[in-house]
DNA sequence: CTAGGGGTTCGAGCGCACTCCAAGTCAAGC
DNA sequence: GCTTGACTTGGAGTGCGCTCGAACCCCTAG
């Protein structure tokens, strides 16, 4: 696969493939003939595991430990879980957090729908548009 | 209150303060005597509440359109409504992404636990640390 | 044989949200 | 009166994660 095919099937630009490659995110690719990088299918699962890091807000720095620790081999899986784990923690505690957000978020809006509520009520008070104001 | 103060109760740094102000986030503050900006406790609900949209992700430009609504008065609380009603599903969207690569991470997690069993199962045969390698 | 549409490199540029620096002002305590 | 420390401004710098441009190369189809 070319690079141009492994950025439609991955969602990532060609640019930002060879950065990853540039900054040890992906492993050097092989080579064709004329010198252009031909990836194996299997990079797409690796891609699609930075994406999941990535969407959950691990930074790049963090991949690349992980990363790293993977190229090293078996003797790594104890870390590689650990780093895991923590950042598994890490999410959770996002997650509550947003969620606690979202429940202030609510209430705001609530709070705003109540308020147009009473516009609407009193509207003839200013806007004399009740029947009060009919013709 | 002194920006120093502010700073300290809101968690925000001096230099975030006068960035906000600049920006459009905060208002203008006013001055004592020697110029300095004098905050009422009352922006304190407001920096509080900013930093529920930042928690959540929103980008300073909506918060900015936020603020100008705000400040326009109570024509706008429908619109700001609608803003923090869209604001809110982005945020819940964003929960749901989380939780559902929180299960990726856990699946990944429960990987490589079996992994790390399966090697100490099998530790003997690498590394003769079993009964078979007794004496 | 030539045009097009890939691909290559390197380095610069961008958008975001701060963060910091320099040089100066001002108020309060010793 | 002098020091200390918090304040003022404007503008430059930072870190992150891309994103793009320029100039070039190479394979294939017409």
């Amino acid at each position: 696969m070319k690079i141009g095919e492994l950025a439609k099937r991955s969602g990532l630009s060609t640019h930002t493939i060879r950065y990853y490659e540039r900054i040890g995110l992906l492993p050097v690719a092989d080579r064709d003939a004329g010198g252009r990088r031909d990836y194996d299918a299997e990079i797409l699962a690796w891609i699609e595991f930075l994406d999941r890091l990535k969407t959950t807000g691990m930074p790049i720095r963090d991949m690349l430990r992980y990363a790293a620790l993977r190229a090293a081999g078996d003797a790594t899986m104890a870390a590689r879980r650990e780093q895991l784990e923590a950042h598994r923690d890490a999410v959770r505690a996002r997650v509550a957090e947003l969620q606690a957000c979202l429940l202030v978020l609510d209430t705001k809006i609530d709070g705003y729908v109540e308020a147009e509520e009473r516009m609407q009520t009193h509207e003839h008070d200013t806007r004399n548009t009740g029947r009060d104001a009919a013709e």
